[in-house]
DNA sequence: GTACAATTGTGCAAATAGTCACAATCCGAG
DNA sequence: CTCGGATTGTGACTATTTGCACAATTGTAC
């Protein structure tokens, strides 16, 4: 312990948390290794070592309490509480991810989303108002955001972002197809289903 | 050469070829390693380690041509045409790819998209007819498709996933929260935004 | 044409990630 | 209360990935 955890087994975490959530739906109290490895296709041994970081957390002989696990993964991965986020960029994919139902009992919640087109601005998605970028400063303090989506196009993410971090977002998301720049201690991920399907080309050769 | 090439240098190829794009969009005609390094945050080795699996694609002194790089990543990634592809599922996401720009110049195009529910048989997105599922194995047969987008709820998923499989598809991109289970010569991505902001959400502990 | 600054390609070393295999432990049956 | 089957946690090992450093090459300036 203490030690840092290296990003590929924080990776995996969530992954084993959906698998569980699932066991759990299906009634199942207690997941072997080997069970979650086969459903994940990812070596048992793996998944214990992963595992093994955060503590003792399974039984010898009988395996991991699934109802267990799913707390501790949540505590680990700050989830055992549901956080505010902001979506920028009310096209298809703010569209989307505005209505998606799917967040909420996996610890996030879709708490604002906005536009700069006039159009946009003051119409409804959902129950959640479209607001002006320009409001992105006041909305994220009073609904104490610290994690942001980029569905902006291209040309406009980097910019969005920069406003982003300036205003004390602490993580992003980002669908739009570019890299972005941010400080180091802002944390980024990427979503580009362009780059997926070229791997995916890629053996198809 | 002749080498199988690991799938993490596969994975940031299309990376590249992005970057390039903007470059070459930017009228820049040759780029160095440390340059592209520095777009993507990746450390000059190894980008040109990871060219260097498909011969000596640069100038010493110079860098790399732009064109050239980009033209050579389109073949190793085969999207040196365009693909046509089926979306399955015409929710919020599928509407959101059949009605994106952004596939056709990165060698994709959404070419059918399915949906099981009698309302949207038929009505349209963009100028595509949602078709329903059943005619699945005649479309993709006649349009030749061997890639297709699953972006249905968790549930019908798999089912899917199956039909699609056993219709001749070879590679899917997976929006579901969901693990599939594909034979090993069908390749598959997946793409969960829950899964990234909890990955986000661990350092914003 | 020579010197020089830039930059690649690559062998080698270091760091990181993954697998193996087994002692330790648990649980249930008798 | 002992035995046997199941399964974890982990140290040792192997494999993969990344970084370093430099010879080889290129182009340009004079």
């Amino acid at each position: 312990m203490g030690q840092e955890i290296p990003k590929i087994i924080i990776g995996r975490l969530p992954l084993y948390l959906r698998v569980l959530r699932r066991l759990k739906n299906e009634g199942k109290v207690y997941a072997s290794s080997q069970e979650l490895g086969k459903l994940l296709d990812i070596s048992a041994a793996q998944i214990r070592k992963d595992l093994s970081h955060f503590g003792e957390l399974g039984k010898r002989g009988t395996g991991y309490e699934v109802n267990f696990l799913i707390d501790k993964l949540d505590k680990i991965l700050n989830i055992d509480k549901v956080w505010n986020i902001a979506v920028v960029g009310a096209g298809d994919v703010g569209h989307a991810l505005a209505r998606y139902n799917g967040f909420l009992n996996r610890g996030f919640k879709v708490a604002a989303i906005f536009d700069s087109d006039p159009h946009k601005i003051g119409t409804k998605v959902r129950d959640l108002v479209i607001k002006d970028v320009k409001e992105i400063k006041d909305v994220i303090q009073e609904k104490n955001i610290l994690i942001a989506v980029v569905a902006t196009p291209a040309s406009a993410a980097q910019e969005v972002t920069d406003h982003l971090v300036e205003n004390g977002i602490k993580a992003i998301l980002n669908y739009a197809p570019i890299y972005l720049k941010v400080p180091k201690n802002v944390h980024i991920e990427h979503i580009d289903p362009a780059i997926h399907l070229q791997k995916l080309s890629y053996y198809l050769g």
